[in-house]
DNA sequence: CAAAGCCGTTTTTTT
DNA sequence: AACGGCTTTG
């Protein structure tokens, strides 16, 4: 083993020098892949002289400060470090809250942070997701508007199995509308914080009238199950601050500073909770990237970070235009791709890096090729010893384009990773043992109880679940209430009633085996007392298959063993809110294979913090990327599939591979495809309206 | 009450 | 093509 002292100043060129003196006699591919290598570990850690403006950004600690940070500029690192200063300079660290977008950037961070200063295990700040946040202030204080705090968090198929029962119930046809639109309606509203009570007055067509109306029937089905959906849990808190300013000035004064990563993507709630909670003390410092701002379907809004000066007077600005994470020649196509964009900060990341491979723009017959030939490209890289597995991402639109590119690697016996994608908990087995365990810690939510009452077989038919359902709507209790009221079971034949009486008392059950904590022997007991297996056994064909199904359910028992070897007190509830917020705990998996160096598979969306040695990025065609629902908008929205595409580009450090299908095959149907758009920008060959004028800064208002 | 079969919809992106 | 909900049949 040789080992080479990295300091400041060491190049690449030293390196080869240092290389092929060794007494090792390295063939050419070797050092190959030890300089690339070593270089790369030069430009990730061995950058830590921060430059004049992060060194500010780090430096000024009061006040409102906006830090526009393009990708690659060490925006994560500013951060970090900058918490880490505020430490030093004598802050408590308690009483500093950081909000990252997802749980493992927070988890992340966290670890950053404590490697740059110690501290006590009790006394550390507070780095988290909105929705964990909000989570841990509703589990206090929901009380406040007459929810109970047992609430669960209800899933996407929980939340349109809920649209579609409030639709039936005031009789509304499939036709006028559909369950899945009042879903994205109601979610779209909530977004941008229109209450039940206001909808009617925003509604402007037809659909959305009647929209408003299922909206507060909607509403009232979740507090009838005590439940909230993922929306509910920023708006709520949002409801509470204004219903009772008592716990915002509580919640408000746990903190004297307040870190926001990644604003470009905060909608208009979450700026109402921000403002609740940093207007008194002001010292808020928010970062990100109005390039990057890729989720407006969401609500994000990009104004809120062009705004924040007028926001808050006197705020420093301090922009990151460096970057230290793609070569030149990738930069560029980034650079002159975003500039088509017309409302933006204007600013051009410069390179940290020179030179570079220039990108590929490849161009195949189908969708089948593109697989075949992507992944022959980068199984040769491999071979070659160019590049390990974990050094290569493949980048798409949707999430049906990566089924050819499995197919693929496994063929060429190439490892990957599927990351971001929740299919784990769409297999029944999952869902099922989840709605069980929901059951027990709060036996009102409805859809879980629809799930699993009668999963395995015990008696109780559709038609009682029915007949259940509409007893409880009518008096506006919950389905549990009335499972468990003699008047209404006295409706119901013995041993339907006894049905019922023995799924009360599995409830109980549940309840004990749970009161204290959850790990595995709990839930294998629980299991066993369910009789799940018997579920396992009906719904498989064959022995293949149940032995299939029943691993999924060992998977479900060993995830809750690690929560529980994680957890200083793993409850319950804790383990459900961990699941339904971010399948972080769970996907320790997926980390585990990909130390384990895997090629990751991951939409753009996904990508979006991440960086790869390798980017491939696939189906770059109109329709998919402009994605075709954004075409029939074009302006912002095409712009903002503009920005997914430069949040791809800028992924890549070392090389960079485009490619495109000509024709691709959809619900068995072939379509001739048309290179996007994009690429055409990119290489220069589009006309940029934008490049002849001279552009200031956007108005920011 | 349970199982089998039919019909219609689905696919943009996610905490 | 695949899945879930609904209806029919046993």
């Amino acid at each position: 083993m040789v080992k080479v002292l990295i300091h400041h100043g060491v190049t690449s060129t030293r390196i080869c020098y240092l290389l092929q003196r060794s007494p090792y006699s390295w063939d050419t591919k070797t050092a190959c892949y030890l300089i690339k290598k070593t270089t790369l570990i030069l430009h990730k850690t061995m950058n830590p002289a921060l430059n004049d403006a992060q060194k500010r950004a780090v430096e000024t600690l009061s006040g409102p400060m906006l830090v526009l940070a393009g990708a690659g500029s060490g925006k994560t690192r500013v951060v970090t470090f900058r918490i880490a200063n505020l430490i030093r300079q004598g802050i408590q660290p308690s009483r500093i809250l950081a909000v990252t977008f997802t749980k493992k950037a927070a988890q992340e961070m966290q670890y950053r942070v404590s490697e740059l200063i110690p501290m006590d295990p009790e006394d550390r700040p507070e780095i988290s997701t909105f929705h964990s946040l909000c989570v841990r202030i509703l589990r206090r204080q929901i009380e406040g508007l007459g929810y109970s705090p047992r609430f669960t968090i209800m899933d996407t198929s929980d939340q349109a199995s809920t649209c579609r029962k409030v639709l039936r119930e005031i009789r509304v046809a499939d036709s006028t509308l559909r369950p899945r639109d009042l879903q994205h309606l109601i979610s779209h509203w909530k977004n941008r914080g229109v209450r039940p009570a206001q909808a009617a007055t925003v509604a402007a067509t037809d659909k959305e009238h009647i929209g408003a109306i299922a909206y507060r029937r909607y509403q009232e089905e979740l507090i009838r199950c005590g439940a909230v959906d993922f929306d509910d849990l920023l708006l709520l808190v949002d409801d509470l601050f204004v219903k009772c300013p008592e716990i915002k000035q509580q919640e408000a004064s746990r903190f004297d500073h307040l870190l926001i990563d990644e604003y470009q993507d905060t909608n208009a709630i979450q700026y109402s909770i921000v403002r609740a909670l940093a207007e008194q003390h002001r010292n808020i410092c928010v970062v990100g990237d109005d390039d990057q701002s890729i989720y407006g379907f969401r609500g994000s809004e990009v104004q809120h970070i062009l705004n924040f000066p007028k926001d808050w007077p006197g705020a420093s600005e301090i922009r990151l235009e460096a970057n230290y994470r793609s070569v030149a020649t990738i930069l560029e196509l980034a650079n002159t791709l975003i500039a088509f964009n017309k409302s933006r900060y204007d600013k051009i990341l410069k390179p940290a890096r020179t030179g570079g491979k220039r990108p590929r723009i490849e161009q195949f017959k189908d969708e089948d090729q593109e697989a075949e030939e992507v992944v022959k490209s980068l199984a040769i890289q491999i071979s070659r010893g160019e590049w390990n597995p974990r050094d290569i991402a493949i980048l798409f639109r949707t999430n049906e384009q990566p089924r050819v590119f499995e197919q693929e690697l496994r063929k060429h016996d190439i490892p990957y990773v599927i990351l971001g994608s929740k299919s784990f908990f769409d297999r029944k087995e999952v869902k099922d043992i989840l709605s069980y365990l929901r059951i027990v810690q709060n036996p009102h939510d409805e859809p879980s109880m629809r799930r699993i009452i009668n999963s395995p077989p015990r008696g109780i038919s559709n038609a009682t679940v029915g007949k259940l359902i509409d007893a409880a709507t009518d008096r506006g209790v919950a389905m549990w209430e009335v499972m468990q009221s003699p008047e209404i079971l006295s409706e119901f034949s013995v041993p339907v009633r006894n049905a019922i009486r023995n799924f009360i008392a599995l409830v109980a059950t549940g309840k004990q085996l749970f009161a204290d904590m959850i790990g595995r022997q709990e839930l294998q007991k629980f299991l066993q007392v369910c009789r799940y297996d018997k579920e396992v056994e009906r719904t498989s064909n064959d022995q293949e298959e149940q032995q299939l199904r029943w691993s999924s359910v060992e998977e479900v028992v060993n995830t809750v063993a690690s929560f529980n070897d994680k957890q200083k007190n793993p409850t319950l509830e804790k383990f459900l809110d961990e699941i339904a917020l971010a399948a972080s705990d769970i996907d320790e998996d997926k980390d585990k294979q990909l130390d384990q160096d895997a090629v990751a598979l991951l939409t753009l969306h996904a990508s979006k913090g991440l960086e790869y040695p390798v980017v491939y990025m696939v189906g770059l065609e109109e329709g998919i990327l402009p994605h075709k629902r954004s075409l029939q908008f074009e302006g912002e929205a095409v712009d903002e599939e503009r920005r997914l595409a430069y949040v791809g580009v800028t992924r890549a450090q070392d090389e960079l591979i485009l490619s495109m299908a000509l024709t691709r095959r959809k619900w068995g149907r072939v379509y001739e495809q048309i290179p996007s758009r994009f690429l055409f920008e990119m290489i220069g060959q589009s006309d940029n309206p934008n490049s002849y004028k001279k552009k200031s800064a956007v108005e920011t208002r």
